[in-house]
DNA sequence: CTTGCTTTTGATAATCATTCTCATCTATAT
DNA sequence: ATATAGATGAGAATGATTATCAAAAGCAAG
C-alpha cells in the first residue's frame, strides 16, 4: 500500500502525497512532468496545489521513489522507480517513450569513466528517433 | 575566417555574431551557457545584448555550427561543432567536462533502435562522476 | 559613397517552469 | 482531545529564455 512506502521513506501520510504516489502508480504513461500529474489529478476531480505536486515530487525523488529525466527537449519528466536501471528510446514525432536495457553498453561506460579518472556514480542514456508505430505515423500517438 | 562561416551559414556578418563565434572558438573551455558568453564578453569589453547572444547560438545551432546540450543539472550549455561526434562525462563536483567516443557504444544504439522499431536519428550520452584531478579534490576546479 | 529597404540589435516586457513565502490546516504522538 | 512540527495552497518571486518594437546597421543599386 502507498502509505506503507511514504512511511518508509520518512515522508508523513498526507492526501495529497498519496494521490500523487497513486497516479504515478496507475496512469498509463510512465513519464510525466509536474504539469501532466497536476492536470490529470485535476482532471480526475482531485484538485491539489502545483506548488505541492513538485514539493512532493521533490521529496519522492529524495527518497528514491521515482527519478527525474531531463530529455533533449527542455521538458523534465518524472518516472516511478520500480524495477532495475533502463535507459530510454523518445520518438521526435509524437513523443512516445520506451525503456530499454543494454549490459555492454553499462559495463564499456563503467571501463571508458575509469579510463579517464572518474569515479563513475551516473549516467543518463537517451535515444532519439522516429518509432514507426500506426499511431504515430497517422497523426498524434 | 568567421566570416565565411556566418556567410555560409546564410547568415549575414554583423559584428555580434563575429565576436560570439570568435568566443565559441577561442575560449578555453569548449561548454558554455549563454549567460556565460554573454558575461565573458562583457569581461572581454565587448558589451552585447543577451537577447542577442540567445538569437545568434539559436542561429548557429539551426545553421550547425553549434550543439546544445541539457545536463542533468538542468543547465543548457552550447559547444562548438568541430571534430566528429562524441559524448561526454561531467564531473559532478567541479563541473568539468570531458569528451569521449566509443565505437561499440554507438553501434550498440543503433542496434537496440532498429530492434525496437525506430529510426535512431540522434542521441544524447552523458556519464556523471567524480573526476579526481588535483583542482577538483582541492576545491574549486 | 549616399539612398532605400531589409535584417539585426538592444532594452525591456512577457512567458514558462519552478521555487519561495507565509498564513492556515493536518497528521501524529501524547 | 490537544499540542506541535510539518504540510498545504495561493500567489509572489525567481531564473532562464523568448517576444516586441523602435533605432541602428548591412547590403545592393544608383
Amino acid at each position: 500500500m502507498e502509505s506503507e512506502e511514504l512511511r518508509n521513506a520518512g515522508l508523513k501520510v498526507t492526501t495529497p502525497r498519496l494521490k500523487i504516489l497513486t497516479l504515478l502508480e496507475k496512469a498509463s504513461e510512465r513519464h510525466m512532468t509536474a504539469e501532466t500529474i497536476y492536470r490529470l489529478l485535476a482532471e480526475g476531480g482531485e484538485v491539489i496545489g502545483l506548488a505541492t505536486v513538485y514539493r512532493a515530487l521533490a521529496q519522492f525523488e529524495a527518497a528514491g521513489l521515482i527519478t527525474r529525466h531531463h530529455f533533449d527537449s527542455g521538458q523534465t519528466v518524472y518516472e516511478l522507480e520500480r524495477g532495475p536501471h533502463h535507459d530510454h528510446i523518445v520518438c521526435i514525432r509524437c513523443g512516445r517513450v520506451e525503456e530499454f536495457y543494454d549490459k555492454m553498453i553499462e559495463e564499456r561506460q563503467r571501463e571508458i569513466a575509469a579510463s579517464l579518472g572518474f569515479t563513475l556514480s551516473d549516467h543518463a542514456l537517451t535515444l532519439y528517433g522516429e518509432c514507426n508505430s500506426p499511431d504515430c505515423l497517422a497523426g498524434k500517438g
